[in-house]
DNA sequence: GGACTCCGTATACC
DNA sequence: ACGGGTATACGGAGTCC
């Protein structure tokens, strides 16, 4: 027996797939003891309404719940039929406007409806289903699909839509063993397709997954059988696929993708899936496949690599590297799923969604579905967003700049959930009050798979745990944001701040224990602390003793542990710096330090002169500048070294607009976009680099397509890539005394560079004791939990 | 025309 | 269909002298 409010109040096991049929009911597809069967079960379609007003008058069979309760939702509005619903938000809109001051489009601007427009999701929410109970991850049957696509456009890629390019390489695998390859050599397209459509009705899979499957390759297969005719019938009732437009948006990162539905089976894109892996690590640096099989450790040493223009040369010259390219792609994207497909699994057996929607939506979308679930079993009525705005966030300061060292990075264990757990911190309009039970629940879980996974003896039972903590931990990191996210309709910010608020507190307590126990704090941010020991803390158990003793008086469930231990640190500013290890390893961090925005050739040079600096080879500093620097004159680099590459967010609709209405200015990426012959459409990236030859040129006026550069006559902005190497050179001036600083980045040799006499600036920036000051400017009540201890 | 501020956008940290 | 606040950097436009 599960935990209901987790996994739901039905206990049913091993359902595999949910599909809503065109007759509005339910096709549930099971599968136990290698028997795959299926059953049609009613659905009700329903939405939440604030007034019944809007419904008066609707013709159509549908029943009103009033809820429990006097909040903001207090009717519960069902229907027999999926277009009825639609029939009836299409009457309420008209109802609404007219009675508005301002007019809605959709549904989902109309503040008296709630409506959650999955149907899947709706079924298993009303009938406390989900998918995947009694199963391990293994005991779903994937198969990974990768095609390989011809050109005959040299310099473009190749385009479904034109009917002389086509689909070449078709290679397959799963998770049992096999493999296969559709060869273009051996058939035509359309004998291709028509394999692949036997092939997967024939294995019968549950998941198909590729890498951008999404965007590439099922949107060109689709094309292909368009235009041969051939019904792509892979749906377990013999449909084909239904597809939809979507848009993601991984924090900081958004962007528009078409969505399939395939009856019966899952859908998953490991592209999408490490763009959501890579929004709580921000490790990666691109999310192409070769790239990840290369960051995780599984790259075959003997892997073959096609650059992507040259697939249509080897299919015309060597078509056996191209096949052993293709099935090591395939490979590749199993082992990639394998990889991040798991955690995605255990939260499927929670929450009210299926595969493929769990493993495109976010961490608040998945908490609220958790308590709506609840709050229908029980006929609660539901609660509008809150209004207003969360006003604080965490704590972040800088005490030293310069290097220091040795260093040790400690941080509270899950800051904010413990806080909202030790506090009692929730919604407060969460009258059923199971908003901490559910961040109990999965708290205590993540730490016994912790458990389960340390005392595991294989390491395929080590996966299973880790999987598990981690889809855990997903849920539990989101609860803090939920109260302050806008759309959330349980949202609190007054509790998000006490919650933020705690945390600041906590972070000040640690910071004065540090220091009145002769550590040397040097930054810190939110939930970490990085200081520098007290001289008689000369190895790792000191280290961890002195831990213990700065963590006392720590209220009960906050925990300090160890992040990292470093040789020393370049403190530059808040949430910029660089940790040396004691196994030489350099990190680096901070938008000024690394960031896509800067040149590759300037984040080299960051790179080389920190190394420096960590090292304290003032002379190396020196060499590393004037060899930079005659680099960049003598049109000695790249063009890849000067590229700027951004992504085009807005249409070109969207931006000419907005710069007629003078809503925005001209920047450099949109006008190389406008004067290239390529549409583009929002999320595309674009490559230019800066031209002509003063140092202060207008970005926009000068600003050329990389594409455009010709190693014979380099046009690159000489005078502004040596500004920019100035610039660049610029951070590390802190760190000097003014004349050592221009000795050291300067050209000027006549009497010799010396580092003589020249050495790194470590000063400190900001008061311990200040900071505690702002105790009192930022903290209404009594701080008097722990303060006054020791 | 340089120094300055303001603002929108992009990127990063936790 | 969409978690949050805090922070640095940059380009462009406007203002002042």
């Amino acid at each position: 027996m599960t935990d209901p409010l987790l996994y739901g109040h039905n206990q049913e096991q091993y359902i595999i797939a949910i599909h809503h049929e065109a007759d509005g009911s339910m096709e549930v597809y099971s599968r136990s003891s290698e028997v795959l069967s299926s059953k049609k079960i009613n659905f009700f379609p329903f939405f939440f309404l604030s007034d019944t007003y809007y419904l008066k008058g609707f013709s159509q069979k549908h029943w009103i719940k009033e809820l429990n309760g006097t909040k903001h939702f207090r009717y519960l509005c069902v229907f027999e039929r999926w277009s009825h619903m639609w029939d009836a938000i299409r009457d309420i809109i008209v109802k609404y406007n007219a009675g508005a001051s301002s007019t809605v489009q959709t549904y989902s601007e109309l503040p008296i409806l709630h409506l959650r427009a999955d149907p899947v999701s709706q079924f298993l929410m009303q009938s406390g289903m989900t998918l995947f109970k009694g199963m391990e991850f293994n005991d779903l049957y994937r198969m990974q699909i990768d095609i390989e696509t011809y050109s005959k456009h040299p310099s473009s890629f190749s385009n479904p839509n034109r009917l002389e390019d086509r689909i070449i390489l078709i290679a397959l695998s799963d998770n049992r063993g096999w493999e296969y390859l559709i060869n273009g050599k051996h058939g035509s397209e359309k004998e291709m397709l028509l394999k692949l459509v036997s092939i997967i009705n024939e294995k019968d899979p549950d998941v198909l997954e590729g890498h951008n499957i999404f965007n590439f390759d099922l949107p060109y297969i689709l094309t292909r059988c368009e235009i041969h005719s051939v019904s792509f019938t892979v749906g377990r009732n013999g449909t084909v696929p239904h597809s939809f437009d979507g848009r993601i948006s991984f924090a900081e990162r958004s962007f528009e993708f078409t969505s399939y539905e395939i009856a019966g089976r899952h859908v998953i894109d490991t592209f999408l899936l490490l763009q959501n892996y890579d929004t709580s690590k921000r490790t990666l640096e691109s999310y192409g496949l070769k790239y990840a099989a290369q960051h995780f450790g599984f790259a075959k040493p003997d892997r073959t690599y096609i650059k992507s223009n040259l697939i249509s040369w080897y299919w015309d010259h060597e078509p056996e590297t191209l096949t052993r390219y293709a099935m090591d792609d395939v490979h590749e994207t199993r082992q990639l799923s394998e990889y991040l497909s798991p955690s995605v699994f255990y939260l499927t057996q929670m929450i009210p969604f299926n595969y493929g929607v769990a493993a495109r939506t976010g961490s608040s979308i998945k908490i609220e579905s958790l308590l709506l679930r609840e709050y229908i079993k029980h006929r609660e009525s539901v609660p509008q967003p809150d209004f207003g705005v969360q006003t604080t966030g965490g704590y972040t300061d800088i005490f030293h700049t310069g290097v220091l060292g040795p260093i040790l990075d400690v941080d509270v264990e899950s800051l904010y959930p413990s806080i909202m757990l030790s506090e009692t911190i929730s919604p407060k309009s969460e009258s059923l009050g199971i908003f901490l039970n559910l961040l109990e629940s999965l708290t205590s879980m993540r730490l016994d798979a912790k458990r389960k996974m340390k005392s595991a003896s294989n390491p395929e039972m080590k996966g299973k745990y880790d999987a598990m903590q981690s889809s855990y931990k997903i849920l539990i990191n989101s609860f803090y944001g939920y109260l302050g996210y806008s759309k959330a309709l349980f949202s609190d910010y007054a509790a998000a701040d006490n919650v933020t608020q705690s945390g600041q507190r906590i972070l000040r307590h640690l910071i004065s224990s540090i220091s009145t126990n002769n550590g040397t704090v040097v930054e810190v941010d939110t939930d970490g602390i990085f200081f520098i020991p007290p001289t008689h803390i000369k190895n790792e158990k000191d280290e961890l003793h002195f831990v213990d003793k700065i963590a006392k008086g720590l209220p009960k469930g906050i925990n300090l542990a160890v992040n990292g231990r470093y040789k020393s640190m370049l403190s530059y500013k808040m949430k910029n710096y660089a940790l040396l290890g004691y196994d030489q390893s350099i990190k680096i961090k901070g938008s000024s330090l690394t960031s896509r925005s800067i040149e590759k050739f300037g984040k080299t040079f960051i790179k080389q002169c920190i190394n420096a600096m960590l090292g304290n080879n003032i002379n190396e500093l020196h060499q590393l500048y004037v060899s930079m620097h005659r680099n960049i004159s003598e049109h000695k680099l790249d063009i890849a070294d000067f590229l700027r590459t951004e992504t085009l967010k807005e249409s070109e609709e969207e931006y000419l607009q907005a710069i007629n209405n003078g809503a925005r200015n001209r920047t450099a990426s949109y006008e190389t976009a406008l004067t290239s012959t390529n549409k583009w459409k929002p999320g595309d990236k674009i490559s230019y680099y800066f031209t002509g030859s003063d140092m202060n040129i207008r970005g926009f006026e000068n600003c050329k397509l990389a594409d455009e550069w010709d190693p014979n006559f380099p046009d690159e902005n000489v005078a502004y890539y040596l500004r920019r190497l100035n610039e660049f050179a610029q951070k590390f001036d802190v760190f000097f005394q003014p004349q050592d600083f221009r000795a050291i980045f300067s050209m000027d040799d006549l009497f010799g560079f010396s580092p003589e006499g020249i050495s790194i600036i470590t000063q400190a920036v900001k008061d311990v004791s200040t900071a505690m000051l702002d105790v009192s400017d930022t903290e209404p009540h009594e701080p008097k939990i722990f303060l006054d201890e020791e």
